[in-house]
DNA sequence: AAGCGCATGTAGCAATCGCTACATTATGGG
DNA sequence: CCCATAATGTAGCGATTGCTACATGCGCTT
């Protein structure tokens, strides 16, 4: 078992369990072999969640990559935001969702590899969202970054149990059809 | 010593050094107790961080309720983002950023008391959103929700190293003054 | 066949974890 | 003063942590 084979099985069982919980043996148990072969490919486990963090965002660039193909252009900007918010709202992605916090904390608190992870997925995120702007949009490049900023914050309020707040404030603020 | 007279010591250790990392033993340490003691008070370990929490919600409370009294009313939505945005970003504010994003991650995990002190912060700080938005605001409610949302995702992006990209988001969404 | 290097199992170490049993001191009301 | 109750110290338990030493298997080349 190579190290590519084993991050996918890892990836599983942090999704599951979380980062800050992963200790070595349960990890291994998850992906079929010991803590003693964990050290022996990654060397330190520190490498093992750098290595980790940088894998689930080579995931989520291949997860955009793939809507990517499917797109049909929204017409407006309110549509957009209206398919990502309900993608984002799919219950498949809620596990993606608590490890993105997780990886949010670490990059708040600069430890190795999070905020290189965190970058790297957002900016994934923005690439797509420019790429995706409706046709005629007077500012694709600010308008993307502009939504990007309003979907990151309506994802946050709804993880703290203020997603009724965002999606009154997106009203508000002609982000949403009517 | 009370439970009372040692939260906002425990507070302070769990500040500069994370929620996750805490164990009672160093947070007993910081706050001139023994551990023994630490669970004298709080039963377990789990119901300390539960009212750390709830602590630290009201510290939240009680700071944005000092900022309200000397506030003088902004002109405009854009000045108003200004100010908040620059507070902020206050060197002094980020020890209390990274245990936020914490918090948020523990809420979107449903760990006991998160949620509930996520949800409580969020809430005082669209109060005083509300309280403050622009006088002739044509939708106040509706406004500060907008606003609230726009800041956090603002706040995100900046903590993953994309504060450039949440700021021309703003210029392009027409929130900043220009 | 011999030997060499990669891969893996077994066992354990020192540290830390949350928590508890037991003993002791301090304090305040009768 | 005496005693009950609260507060605190000491010591340790069993589990888990990341990591390592040592031995063994496996496959390949010479």
């Amino acid at each position: 078992m190579s190290k590519e084979s084993l991050l996918p099985l890892l990836t599983g069982h942090v999704l599951t369990h979380g980062l800050g919980q992963a200790s070595l043996r349960p990890l291994a148990q998850a992906a079929g072999t010991s803590d003693r072969m964990l050290l022996y490919h990654f060397g330190t486990k520190e490498r093992l969640i750098i290595d980790l963090l940088s894998h689930v965002a080579g995931l989520y660039s291949a997860a955009i990559d793939a809507v990517m193909a499917e797109g049909e252009r929204p017409a407006t900007r309110q549509a957009l935001m209206a398919r990502i918010l309900e993608q984002n709202a799919d219950p498949a992605f809620a596990p993606f969702m608590m490890l993105w916090w997780e990886i949010v904390g670490g990059a708040a608190r600069d430890l190795p590899g999070y905020r290189a992870a965190a970058e790297a997925m957002v900016g994934e995120l923005l690439v797509w969202l420019e790429g995706h702007m409706p046709a005629g949009d007077p500012d694709p490049a600010g308008g993307a970054r502009y939504l990007l900023t309003v979907i990151e914050g309506t994802m946050m309020l709804a993880a703290v149990g203020h997603g009724e707040t965002a999606r009154q404030g997106l009203l508000a603020g002609g982000l949403l059809p009517t």
